[in-house]
RNA sequence: GGGGUCGUGGUGCAGAUGGUUAGCACAUCGGCCUGUCAAGCCGAAGGUCGCGGGUUCAAGUCCCGUCGGCCCCGCCA
């Protein structure tokens, strides 16, 4: 490298005009004339047109120039012509014209396309990640990642926060997904597990006194993937002390602020709106409902309780539920349009869908005459509904209703375009229940996780009735995705042992795992909550991305595997036999 | 673990009902070209149709299996 670099490629403009400037990035594009060559030169702050001549001593070495090489100009900013001024580039008001040219290396012809729209599929990107960071959406999705992170921290920072690194390999926990493994050399036949978050180390910090805790750090688990979910993902770890629910959601609700205001300039008004998870589960069938549009579910079950109707009637006197949303002037639905939602509820596991037309102020439906006038009146009233609206009604035990009709919902607002993908919803979901049964392991878990402390009201529910409980815990959601969730701890081993004992795990078993937790809780724990982020999803709302693998520098395929470097891959004998590891075939 | 969908030159796609030289665009290479910015014009090269098996006189196309990408369910305290 003859030179040094003197400015980037977004950065000249109308005043650096007649300066001698050195460039170097790599050729965007290039347009040879035949006589004069443009070079379309780029790095990470933009592009550049450089001009060579055939008067010009970069000439001969500028005509062997191809995409992707690397490349260092030397030359004079000028004013373009009158007309030529490219108003899509930054720079595009001047030019450089090269004097001296020196390439600093060649590329291959690249295997995806770096300039212009994507059109790779995702397999090659993946497997071409240094190619597919080059594109410009990629690096503004990384700098948006950036500075979101700076802005995290300064913001914490600011808020008399410490960020504490904690470990990443310790010990495996019985509750919560599956860990991921590291065998111990050093202990033979012992593993390591990696975090699922720092969830106890957090709380240990709070017992050390450290007050104010925060982290950007990576979590592992080792389930399926998603579109917004990795192996290992980033969290924005918030611990506090001396602090109930009301102070985390204030510092929260502050950082949310902070982002969107600085990332979108969007302003976002706080208090953020608290919703009990019955009520979310109620008017949205689920527990972080997308507030951009209406469409609520209403349940009209007292109402059709003593219609005709036997479908209805007979629901609610077994103790189920009728319930329904309004579409908005769906009312002109075909046949088969209804025929496909029917079948569509029916995949999703719902007896049938029961669709009624608005008409006048009436129902315009053949099952007019199983219900009185006052019922069908008092339906429409309690929708709010108009003329040329659609209900659609469905009767089933609660636990199945509710959700389908909030998948429902969704469905219809998204057909419709009730959405405003411009909104920025955001809403704490409050009051969760402490344990949902799981008949799979026949036995109560937590819900947000065994730490979370319960409503001090329930305390005596904790093992008589623990589907009852209420837990301190809380979601933040947005636009339909939970973006962080966090509880107020149990900071008392007497609680704590009580929740290891609904949770069916006994106290010998509570001691092995989680002892030391126990045993700092009874050195004077303070009272103490807090929440976690998943960074990566927020950054996927904040590029407006679709998939978290866009915000991620290196992510796995679907297939937890990472295209570009072969993880994961067979290790050589010595390295199993050093672990004291074998791998068994056919298990 | 289950369901759906896709896999065709380097890339993105087209190839009804099986039928003989597998087509298009972009990229690549060569030629022409001094104001383009998705440069243009002319020409060339480039494909075991993911892989394996089967049906058939004949398979990119039909069947079975398998691998991989993506989406979803289960799972994800």
């Amino acid at each position: 490298m003859k030179w040094k670099r003197t400015h980037s490629c977004g950065e000249l403009t109308i005043n650096e005009v007649t300066q001698s400037v050195i460039l170097m990035g790599w050729v965007d594009r290039r347009r040879d004339h035949g006589g004069i060559i443009f070079i379309d030169l780029r790095d990470r702050y933009g592009i550049t047109q450089v001009q060579v001549n055939p008067n010009s001593e970069a000439y001969n070495e500028a005509k062997k120039l191809r995409s992707e090489y690397v490349v260092a100009f030397k030359g004079v900013v000028v004013a373009r012509p009158e007309g030529m001024i490219n108003t899509k580039l930054k720079t595009g008001e001047i030019e450089l014209v090269a004097s001296e040219i020196e390439i600093l290396n060649m590329a291959a012809t690249p295997s995806i396309p770096i300039t212009g729209e994507i059109n790779a599929s995702e397999d090659l990107r993946l497997k071409y990640r240094f190619l597919d960071l080059r594109r410009a959406d990629m690096q503004s999705n990384m700098i948006i990642r950036h500075k979101t992170a700076q802005i995290v921290r300064n913001y914490f920072s600011d808020n008399n926060f410490l960020e504490i690194e904690t470990p990443f390999l310790m010990k495996s926990t019985p509750e919560g997904a599956r860990d991921f493994l590291v065998p111990s050399r050093v202990w033979r036949g012992k593993f390591y597990a990696l975090p699922q978050s720092p969830q106890t180390y957090k709380q240990i910090l709070m017992i050390s006194g450290f007050d104010r805790y925060f982290q950007i750090v990576r979590c592992f688990r080792d389930e399926d993937l998603r579109a917004d979910r990795q192996p290992e993902f980033t969290q924005i770890d918030v611990e506090m002390s001396f602090i109930d629910e009301e102070d985390v959601f204030s510092i929260m609700e502050g950082l949310m602020v902070r982002v969107m205001k600085e990332i979108l300039n969007v302003e976002i008004k706080t208090p953020f709106q608290r919703i009990p998870y019955n009520t979310a589960m109620e008017k949205y069938g689920i527990d972080r409902p997308d507030l951009r549009f209406g469409l609520e579910i209403h349940n009209i079950s007292d109402i059709v309780k003593e219609s005709e109707f036997k479908v209805f009637s007979d629901t609610v006197k077994a103790g189920n539920i009728v319930a329904g949303i309004c579409a908005p002037g769906c009312g002109s639905f075909s046949r088969k349009q209804i025929d496909d939602l029917t079948a569509w509820t029916k995949e999703a596991g719902a007896k049938g869908l029961v669709a009624i037309k608005v008409k006048e102020n009436d129902w315009d439906s053949p099952l007019n005459k199983f219900f009185s006038d006052n019922q069908r009146k008092e339906i429409i009233k309690q929708f709010n509904a108009n003329d040329g609206d659609l209900f659609l009604f469905v009767a089933d035990e609660k636990n199945n209703a509710l959700p389908i009709l909030g998948d429902l919902r969704i469905k219809i607002a998204k057909q419709q375009n009730l959405i405003n993908p411009n909104l920025y919803k955001m809403a704490w979901v409050v009051d969760f229940p402490l344990f949902e049964y799981s008949t799979e392991e026949a036995r109560y878990v937590a819900c947000h996780h065994p730490f979370t402390s319960p409503v001090p009201g329930d305390l005596d529910k904790l093992l008589s009735e623990p589907e009852k409980v209420r837990a301190r815990a809380y979601d933040l959601i947005l636009n339909g995705l939970e973006i962080a969730g966090g509880s107020i701890r149990i900071s008392d081993s007497d609680i704590q042992s009580k929740m290891f004992k609904a949770l069916g795990i006994s106290d010998k078993e509570a001691q092995s795992k989680f002892g030391f937790l126990l045993d700092a809780l009874k050195y004077g724990a303070p009272p103490h909550g807090g929440i976690a982020f998943g960074f990566d999803r927020l950054i996927m709302i904040l590029t407006g991305c679709s998939s978290i693998r866009d915000v991620i520098a290196f992510p796995k395929t679907a297939s937890a595997a990472s295209l570009m470097d072969g993880a994961p891959s067979d290790v050589s004998s010595e390295q199993l036999l050093e672990l004291g590891l074998k791998i068994v075939d056919g298990l």
